[in-house]
DNA sequence: CTTCAACAACCAGAATCTTCATAAATTTCA
DNA sequence: TGAAATTTATGAAGATTCTGGTTGTTGAAG
């Protein structure tokens, strides 16, 4: 699995390879807009990660390129807080996701996995438990095939459940990917409670096979068992 | 699963030790360099949480004693801001992840797990003592094959217990690894006493045949035989 | 402005966990 | 051996957390 990092800041660069090599992947890169430019030209690349400020030119350029040697690379933008407009520009050319600067490492390293894999599996990617199936691009779910209709935080606590079945998963870390980090000033779970009880009864209604258990005093984990 | 948390800064080492306890975590740390690193020789931990900047040496030093002592633990470098070089340095010297101060407790929380989960990648893990068997991730308990419901604590309780079969087992430690420092203000044990009242019911009725045995003046042990 | 969907907050009852009172079991020692 | 002291077991009351119904708030659409 081959990745192209391309960003000029020394540092940054040196911290992205070193974390998506710790990832197993063959990693290469590029400082500046023609290094970039050369080596998508030359070699295949399974997903760029891909800085739009560069020296010699812009990334979206690049973008651009790559469309026209019809690469099928995945690629992943890179760029600062603000530029919301690079992002719209960048999804129209064809990126498949966009990270705004600072950002995790970690995050980075689950946005390539996730682009890798939609690449590999040209379908429309899904994920499944038993007869639930959630479509992430389209903010969709199905149960048994049918599909069931469900808001923004119900189907945000369900990708995450579905992404994690069987797991224990704490009030606290639910509420940090769901919510982000409204929860700081919260004294109470009653957010939780309310969407769990929604999304508890959807499935329900709709014939779901798994559940969302709730573990006392810790959170909740979705599964078909007892 | 044993995490031990290395930070001079005593609020903060506070801070994260009550919030890893909370996830279910049996929590030990250290506050000095030589503290950390009789503890890292002396016992395995499942995860570190490690600061760079320590009185007596730095982390760094620590991350390559692990690697000498060949400890499979999990590595979560925190450090502060500004010291990239430290993260590449970190990276290179095996660490697993890097979160830079300030940082949200839940987003140390998310990578301890993430850690850990990719060092036990392996297939699900499960403990077996005679016909009971646990699944630790799924929180899920089995005598012979059928599953049997049981509470958080108690779960807790037959995982510590099966963990450590045949064994002598302190109430004092019992109570340190499922309620954590809860025990600190306690004077009886009756909390322990009902739990495992509880416990031994449910394992009986299911026809589970080991049992927990009670060790007058000293605690438990789970055993098979008489 | 009114309506409506999404979401958070409130509340009473259920489930779980701890505490308490008291009984049973084990050990100690006269 | 046989009480007294100590430790463990048990059932029930009290405290905390979770559930599911309902209500209140907000922001977007008509």
């Amino acid at each position: 699995m081959k990745i192209l990092v391309v960003e000029d800041e020394e540092a940054l660069r040196q911290v992205i390879v070193q974390s998506l090599k710790k990832e197993r992947y063959v990693v290469e890169c590029a400082s500046t807009f023609r290094e970039a430019s050369d080596k998508i030209n030359e070699y295949d690349y399974d997903c760029i990660v891909l800085d739009i400020m560069l020296p010699g030119g812009s990334g979206l350029t690049l973008l651009g390129e790559l469309k026209a040697l019809r690469k099928k690379s995945g690629v992943i933008i890179v760029s600062a807080k603000d530029s919301i407009d690079d992002k719209v520009a960048g999804l129209d050319l064809g990126a498949d996701d966009y990270l705004t600067k600072p950002f995790h490492l970690t995050e980075l390293n689950a946005r390539v996995k996730s682009v890798i894999r939609r690449k590999q599996q040209n379908g429309e990617q899904h994920l499944s438990l038993a007869n639930i199936t959630i479509y992430p691009d389209r903010h969709a779910v199905t149960i048994n095939g049918e599909a069931l209709s469900v808001n923004r935080k119900e189907f945000d606590i369900l990708y995450y459940f579905i992404s994690n079945p069987n797991r224990l998963i704490s009030k606290a870390t639910l509420a940090e990917s769901v919510w982000g980090d409204y929860i700081d000033q919260a004294d109470s779970f009653d957010f939780i409670y309310s969407q769990v009880k929604n999304l508890r009864k959807k499935l329900k209604s709709a014939g779901a096979i798994p559940e969302i258990k709730a573990v006392y005093g810790f959170g909740y984990k979705m599964t078909c068992e007892d």
